[in-house]
DNA sequence: ATTATCTTTGTATTGATTTCAAATCTATAA
DNA sequence: TTATAGATTTGAAATCAATACAAAGATAAT
């Protein structure tokens, strides 16, 4: 399969050895840019992969995040979220109903790291929170 | 007291009732800007005030990031974290002891919500991450 | 003083995440 | 091929923050 194959590459460039499983999540990753839950990517795969337990999944994400593969987002208090798009975009949640989308038009600038003499700054994260026009409309 | 007067009258300019539990966690809140979590406010007032239960601070503080008295921090994805300072102002926390700073030398600009047709974004929060010296140092 | 309302409390429950040891898989050398 | 070491996966149990909820207590108005 196609898909199988970049997932497979894709990890191999974040030095991640490719497993059935890793494989099957990060496909899923890159086919579902909805930054899902582990409870989400656990309920998608476990049909077609009946083994697959949901600390594989918690084990497997924990992994791309170490390896840079994917980022994980705290935006959601409830539960940990995560993201394929790497690059530096920021993220919306609506407080309604709860989805998460991207927000590409931010200004660069805004992801500068700024030079701190008490902390080595290394990541920055920009959740901006709301309600989505569907969920206005109802 | 006059810390209880200070606290007291910051709960009213909220339109929150100063009931002694209330009043106490605030002042709390108000003497120890540290962002801290839901245990670490019951287990400091818990001494002075033996039958406070953890969930009438649960509820004193949904109550005050309702009112608009404190925010709710998502940073740290062990805990949530409550800020008394509602300036705009994004925050640091450091991945190796979990110590949570203010920092406020970020352009203004920064925190401008961005108009968006498919959203309604009422609100920012900016997150740095990285190591404090104090960690990196030992 | 009585009643209605608001607030606090403690217990029980939920649900995400972690821990951990056993089982399984993979790669490589003998 | 077979043996073996190391890596990965699995499932069960434990942890712990957060929530639900109903009873008890406090407050304010009549």
């Amino acid at each position: 399969m196609n898909q199988t194959i970049e997932s497979h590459n894709y990890l191999r460039q974040f030095a991640i050895k490719p497993s059935v499983q890793r494989t099957a999540v990060m496909e899923y990753m890159m086919l579902n840019r909805t930054h899902p839950t582990i409870d989400e990517i656990y309920l998608a795969l476990s049909p077609s992969m009946p083994t697959l337990s949901k600390t594989t999944v918690y084990n497997t994400l924990d992994l791309f995040v170490e390896k840079g593969a994917v980022k994980s987002l705290v935006i959601d208090d409830k539960n940990a979220r995560y993201d394929v798009d790497i690059s530096a975009h920021a993220h919306f949640i609506c407080k309604s109903c709860g989805a998460i989308h991207d927000i590409f038009d931010v200004k660069p600038s805004v992801f500068q790291l700024p030079v701190n003499k008490k902390f080595a700054i290394d990541a920055v994260e920009i959740s901006y929170s709301g309600t989505c026009n569907q969920c206005k409309c109802s």
